[in-house]
DNA sequence: TTTTGAGTTGTTCGA
DNA sequence: GTCGAACAACTCAAA
């Protein structure tokens, strides 16, 4: 009689390095039978966005290389987790699921209706942690409550016992064997028309792929990480971000690997490592508050902002969607977005004020877009940022803080280069005029064969009005 | 319970 | 050209 085997389920967490679940479910001794489910139909389960949903193949089949050279392969599944699980368990006998905790909205729920399936066919689902540095409910104020403001949540992170030390991946003997789906049958690629000729060009998914590009930060980055992080080409980033959202790497990895390599005298960070560690923090905060305020995907932390007249706007969203806005930093950075699913966070932040403080367009929508563009799309992050531009977060951007998108771009992109890489129709403008192509002398523009309106489009609002415009909105729904 | 200090990332205006 | 103040109070977290 065959052996029990035991599932190991797979979700945001495709390593075998650093993986409790993983480990634990060696260490039982009993076959594995790794799985993959691709969930679309669990109810109230967000479906991965487009970018994301080109990143998973190329996650699962890097896997998948990974297990087989250790005997084992990865099985895939299509459907609702609670349908595809029990029938698993029923179908090999397994007597156990390890899996990696979830900390999506959904996820409690979804969790809690495996375990009671498991327990009707005499089974167990164990959850181990991973996707995190700490645990939601490890961190809280003195009166138990969850924190609403980044310092002092993050003092306490910084003040709680330090992560554990990443574990090796794990040494796999005996694998179970069950039917798989084809990656194919998963048509999660783009076909007609094929737009991933960016994202392919850009992003090596999985995660051998994902410790050369931690390596590469490290060595190359890390000390200049505060000074540089705001520049917009890209070149201070860790590019990271996708490889954690699909737990390609773990936070636990990338801390030791950061306070390892950065340690100096007397273990004290210095400012760069300091300073990254404090992003993967953002991170931590983001979860902190999903965990807390699940609503927050979609409503404004602070109620008030419920009656903010936000407009109704198509054409004016479609612009910011398709790069098409007139400011050059702000259509150079959704041009980036769409080609190579990312960009820096500088970017980020502009042109969500852009679209909420300039165009006056809810944060929902901007969400969507990026939830649906951006490769390491990630809702946690997504809704908390999304909130702390738009102001309606507990420990948010002031309503005034509004960015000048000419000002951002000379700061931040002084060359003018980010622009020339994504706005081609403008490369040849010089420095000081490309960042406000409608101020340039006729003969600048010209030369450069930029006719506005016609080669670029005029500024979709002029700056001036749109700023006394939203200070006006923000008013409205100030005390009472 | 009350008080106190502090809070990611900016811009504009006027001296 | 540079620099400080205004923008607007409010809430959080801890003492």
């Amino acid at each position: 009689m065959a052996e029990s085997p035991i599932i190991v389920w797979f979700r945001l967490d495709l390593r075998l390095a650093d993986h409790a679940a993983l480990r634990e479910a060696a260490k039982a001794g009993a076959p594995l039978l790794p799985v993959y489910i691709l969930d679309d139909e669990t109810p109230g389960n967000l479906r991965m966005g487009g970018a994301a949903r080109w990143w998973l193949p190329g996650s699962l089949a890097a896997l998948d290389r990974d297990l087989a050279e250790r005997g084992g392969r990865l099985h895939l599944r299509r459907g609702a987790a609670p349908e595809v699980l029990p029938a698993l368990l029923d179908e090999t006998g397994a007597s156990a699921i390890y899996a990696t905790r979830g900390y999506e909205p959904w996820d409690s729920k979804l969790e809690e209706t495996v375990v009671a399936l498991c327990a009707t066919r005499s089974a167990e689902l164990r959850l181990f942690p991973g996707r995190l540095l700490f645990e939601p409910e490890a961190i809280a104020t003195g009166s138990g409550q969850p924190f609403r403001v980044f310092a002092p949540f993050w003092k306490a992170c910084l003040a709680a016992p330090t992560p554990p030390a990443p574990l090796p991946a794990p040494k796999l003997g005996r694998f179970a064997a069950a039917k798989s789906e084809s990656l194919e049958s998963f048509r999660l690629l783009p076909a007609k028309p094929d737009w991933a000729g960016g994202l392919r060009a850009a992003w090596q998914p999985g995660e051998s792929a994902a410790q050369v590009r931690l390596r590469d930060f490290i060595t190359e980055r890390l000390q200049r990480y505060a000074d540089d992080r705001g520049n917009l080409d890209g070149e201070a980033s860790s590019l990271l971000s996708p490889y954690l959202q699909f737990g390609e790497i773990g936070p636990n990895q990338v801390w030791h690997a950061v306070t390892h390599a950065a340690a100096g005298a007397r273990g004290k960070l210095d400012r760069g490592a300091f300073s990254f560690l404090r992003e993967l923090g953002w991170r931590e905060f983001s979860y902190h508050l999903l965990d807390r305020f699940p609503a927050m995907t979609h409503r404004p932390l602070k109620p008030e902002f419920a009656r903010f007249p936000w407009r109704d706007d198509p054409r004016a969203l479609e612009a910011w969607q398709q790069g098409e806005t007139g400011y050059p930093i702000v259509d150079a950075a959704m041009r980036q977005l769409w080609q190579t699913g990312w960009m820096p966070n500088r970017a980020r932040m502009i042109v969500a004020s852009f679209l909420v403080k300039h165009l006056l367009l809810a944060w929902q929508a901007g969400a969507n877009w990026f939830l649906d563009t951006l490769v390491d799309a990630d809702l946690a992050n997504n809704s908390a940022n999304w909130q702390w531009v738009a102001g309606s977060g507990t420990d948010a951007a002031p309503y005034f803080r509004i960015f000048n998108p000419v000002l951002q771009g000379q700061k931040f992109d002084p060359s003018g280069d980010y622009v020339r890489t994504w706005v081609p129709e403008l490369k040849l403008l010089p420095a000081p005029a490309i960042h406000a192509p409608w101020e340039a002398p006729p003969q600048t523009l010209a030369e450069a064969n930029v006719t506005l309106g016609l080669t670029y489009p005029a500024p979709i609002v002029e700056h001036a009005a749109a700023r006394a415009r939203a200070l006006e909105a923000f008013k409205t729904i100030r005390a009472g």
